[in-house]
DNA sequence: TAGATTGTTAATCGATTAACAATC
DNA sequence: TAGATTGTTAATCGATTAACAATC
């Protein structure tokens, strides 16, 4: 559907544009203009307007953009009704908390396995599912073709499993472990690197906020 | 220390320098050039001189850059020693998973305290410390001045709290809820919204993974 | 029809990359 | 000194914003 490649800044805002018609369609809104989307949003009206014209026109001169309409052509163009299989490594503290915490159906993912290499994670029912031990994950792998994983491992054991994951058909990657993909042809990582969010925080406390 | 105002993208940009410069600490590589950092860290060479002339020349013609002590002004920069007092509330899984796999003394922030309003949870020992009821939050503050606050909770609750710990004295929000700050004068907001990072995924997975 | 608001082209702004003189 | 590589200025590229004709 996109004219051609649409850019990763636009891209990136589709989720927020998703998350805010939502909000509205809750509130029982019916109709926006870019304009007051604009201001909602905190972006500019032609900014709006640029961003949804790559996936071709969804509003109407004169009336402005019908809100479920858009938030349901946005959903599609993300992918939201993809069902992508996906796997997840880790169940620790983290591993459980996205387990939990992520709606995947909702966001276009089906959880099929979790997989750890600790004996006391391994067979806990988590999401519903018993955690398997990482030695049944490249049998999986063939037999169950998960085009998606999540990595909720340190960095030493994701530069060991990305290249078999890889060799299995995965091709995207939820990336929470300091492992550096770097670019790979057909695979996509969306890294998460929390550490890094909360430093940035630390320079903006550290020179922006209070007084100055 | 930054000659004026340093935009957001070199920002972003600090903690992945700070990170890498640790593994090259490691590895006891001593010195380094932009050409050789670009290509382990995939920017251009260019791009790495410019970001780090924003707060001062770490480097010497000729020779390059001293990794340690360039990883440590960088450290300097983000504030990595301030130890900014910090509350985190919301101790479900995401609550604790942040506790565990944060280091936040090692990221310039001091864990102070950690608030819920599950009575099942107030009072477990997470993170060296027993989850406080939320009651008490306003009066934790007013006594022990943080300046950091971490929202593991929904975005109702958010809404609802977000004003109190700005009169609070709050200046900063590591805020992992969906609940939207805007602008607000003096207040620094990092965003982590886990889902529109999933929704990222969805979109590169089903528009350009594969042979298209 | 007149008013409103889009879709789209053109102008601006900012960030990245290239180039090179300064200098270790 | 000669070679290497920075710091910094200038050129390019891309993204955002403004403007307006098309049209509901």
């Amino acid at each position: 559907m996109p004219k051609f490649s649409v850019s990763s800044p636009v891209i990136k805002r589709l989720p927020r544009y998703y998350r805010f018609l939502g909000k509205l369609e809750r509130q029982n809104i019916i109709r926006i203009s870019s304009r007051e989307l604009s201001q909602k949003m905190g972006f500019t009206a032609s900014q709006i307007r640029q961003d949804l014209n790559c996936f071709g026109g969804f509003g109407q001169q004169g009336y402005g953009y019908n809100v479920s309409v858009l938030r349901k052509s946005i959903g599609e163009i993300l992918g939201i009704n993809a069902g992508n299989k996906t796997i997840l490594i880790g169940a620790g503290n983290l591993g459980k908390a996205v387990t939990t915490h992520i709606d995947f159906p909702e966001r276009g993912f089906k959880l099929i396995g979790i997989f750890d290499n600790n004996s006391k994670t391994i067979g806990r029912i988590t999401a519903g599912m018993p955690v398997r031990n990482i030695d049944e994950l490249e049998p999986f792998c063939r037999k169950n073709q998960p085009v998606c994983a999540v990595l909720c491992i340190p960095e030493t054991a994701a530069k060991e499993l990305a290249p078999k994951l890889i060799n299995n058909g995965v091709k995207a990657f939820w990336n929470f472990s300091h492992y550096d993909f770097g670019k790979i042809e057909n695979i996509i990582v969306e890294n998460v690197h929390l550490a890094d969010s909360l430093m940035t925080l630390a320079y903006g406390l550290n020179n922006y906020s209070g007084d100055e």
